[in-house]
RNA sequence: UCCUCGGUAGCUCAAUGGUAGAGCAUUCGGCUGUUAACCGAAGGGUUGCUGGUUCGAGUCCAGCCCGGGGAGCCA
């Protein structure tokens, strides 16, 4: 006998009609008469379920109708077409083998869950169907991102996950280190020993691979590396975790204009293979967690994404007659009223602001001809804020190396880096797309502890 | 870290300073095509913790703990 998995029945029912096959799954729930029985099972291939129709002919009838949700069962018998109105068909079973039975503190009931409650039960909420749908979208535009770039032949660099220096100086760092924390080795001035420790040497989680992926952007042309990324920071919010996932795509021989095609690009790639691969998940988002959410994305599907400069969105917001609880004045950074303004009431579609001042991005950022502002992007959109961060880099090495004294930073850690500005420098820009703020914007889920399987946070590491 | 809202049964939520409740879940019973099935019954509570005000506190006050949202920082 066949066995068969859920996703290949709604996928080709015909294939399958009046046959014989097996299936096995958790039960989602059982709805019984005095003589016969359904249940829905979902054996996790599928978003949806398939309905189980059983009867008292059935050896272990009695035993099967009392089974908890999520009891684990093997059901042997033929496919039928269905007469209910909510399913093409069923599986007329005469045969049910109980694999485990789930006890009957099984945390997880039939209605509706708060997303909180279910962030304490981090290992049985991929039971649920929320999580399933997220959890699924998320396995596929992973594999979009990938896809994407290596249609375009974009090498994937495996950047390191520990790292000896603060490359950017992105946010604080987690310290990984082997030193007896009751007994800190010291040297003579006091200080921390680290030549005792592991590396000989401090050591960090990364909180970027971009300095890394350049220095192969100058041997492959177009990188892009895709994996964790660590921030120490103390904030709490629905938008920041401590572990998070990030692309970092990274061209030679390219500028500005470039990195915000290929973004822009990209996001409507991730949209239309989350909308392929995924349509009955993404139907239960429109329909359960975001009630505009298809239309939106399609939105952004056929229109282009706007662009406008720093100084430009300073004189629409000073001009707006809004009033904002922080000044707008050119030179600080946008808030995120200000940002939300922009993306949720002006343009409500993605938008690109380009050519910040300088004093409020990094120090790798390309100078431009007015001395003031740098060749750096942001992607804002609608709900989630920015969602990727780029910039042509500072290729000229007298210049780079200026602004990093300018900035106090210690020259002889970035020798490596220095390097690929006397060795065959060219224009090269590149840029850092959060991957669960863009599953957020995927899906309508609105916390990024609700896109991550187990997220840290602040105070939070349990599972 | 700051501001703000909240914490009542396993879950989702009610309860004017005066006997702590419902739906779902659980257990038991009923029901011949259900669709978060339905009908009947039962069990289930130190109202986050500590202290205070009061004849009387789930309700008012203070401190603490935990959670949500907003801000900062950023992706």
């Amino acid at each position: 006998m066949e066995q068969v998995a859920i996703k290949q029945l709604f996928h080709n029912h015909e294939a399958y009609i009046n046959k014989e096959i097996r299936v096995s799954g958790w039960v989602r729930t059982i709805r019984d008469s005095k003589s016969f029985a359904f249940i829905e099972l979902n054996d996790g291939t599928f978003f949806k379920n398939l309905q189980i129709v059983i009867d008292d002919s059935l050896a272990n009838f009695s035993e099967v109708v009392k089974l908890n949700i999520s009891s684990a069962i093997i059901a042997e018998g033929k496919l039928v077409e269905s007469p209910g109105a909510k399913q093409p068909f069923e599986l007329k079973a005469d045969k049910i083998i109980i694999e485990g039975a789930a006890s009957s503190d099984y945390p997880l009931q039939k209605k509706r869950h708060s997303f909180e409650y279910l962030r304490t039960i981090a290992h049985l909420r991929p039971r649920t169907n929320t999580f399933s749908a997220v959890f699924r979208v998320r396995s596929l535009a992973s594999f979009a991102i990938h896809k994407f770039f290596q249609e375009r032949n974009f090498v994937y660099v495996h950047t390191p996950i520990v790292t000896s220096s603060d490359a950017e100086g992105a946010g604080e760092m987690f310290r990984v280190t082997t030193l007896d924390l009751d007994r800190i080795p010291r040297d003579a001035d006091g200080n921390v020993d680290f030549t005792q420790d592991f590396f000989k040497h401090d050591a960090n989680l990364t909180v970027s691979g971009q300095l890394q992926v350049e220095t192969y952007a100058m041997a492959f042309r177009n990188v892009y590396t895709f994996g964790p990324t660590f921030r120490a920071e103390n904030s709490n919010t629905p938008r920041h975790a401590a572990e998070f996932w990030m692309v970092e795509p990274e061209m030679a021989f390219a500028d500005l204009e470039d990195i915000m095609n290929l973004s822009e690009e990209m996001i409507k790639y991730l949209i239309q293979y989350c909308l392929d691969h995924a349509p009955e998940e993404m139907e239960f988002f429109n329909k359960f967690i975001d009630k505009g959410l298809l239309a939106r994305l399609d939105n952004v599907l056929n229109s282009d994404f706007k662009r406008i400069t720093y100084t430009e969105v300073i004189d629409l917001l000073q001009k707006s007659g809004e009033k904002f609880q922080y000044p707008v004045e050119w030179g600080h950074d946008l808030q995120t009223e200000h940002e939300r303004y922009l993306t949720e009431k002006v343009f409500k579609q993605p938008i690109f602001v380009t050519n910040y001042p300088k004093d409020i991005k990094a120090f790798y950022m390309r100078l431009n001809y007015d001395q003031k502002t740098v060749a750096a992007m942001d992607l804002l959109v609608p709900g989630v804020g920015e969602i990727v961060g780029g910039s042509q880099r500072e290729e000229r090495y007298d210049q780079l190396l200026a602004r990093m004294k300018e900035l106090n930073m210690p020259e002889e850690d970035y020798w490596w880096y220095l390097d690929t500005r006397k060795y065959g420098t060219n224009k090269h820009a590149g840029y850092g797309l959060g991957f669960e703020r863009a599953i957020m914007y995927l899906t309508g889920m609105t916390n990024i502890r609700d896109v991550i399987p187990f997220p840290r946070t602040v105070g939070h590491i349990d599972f």
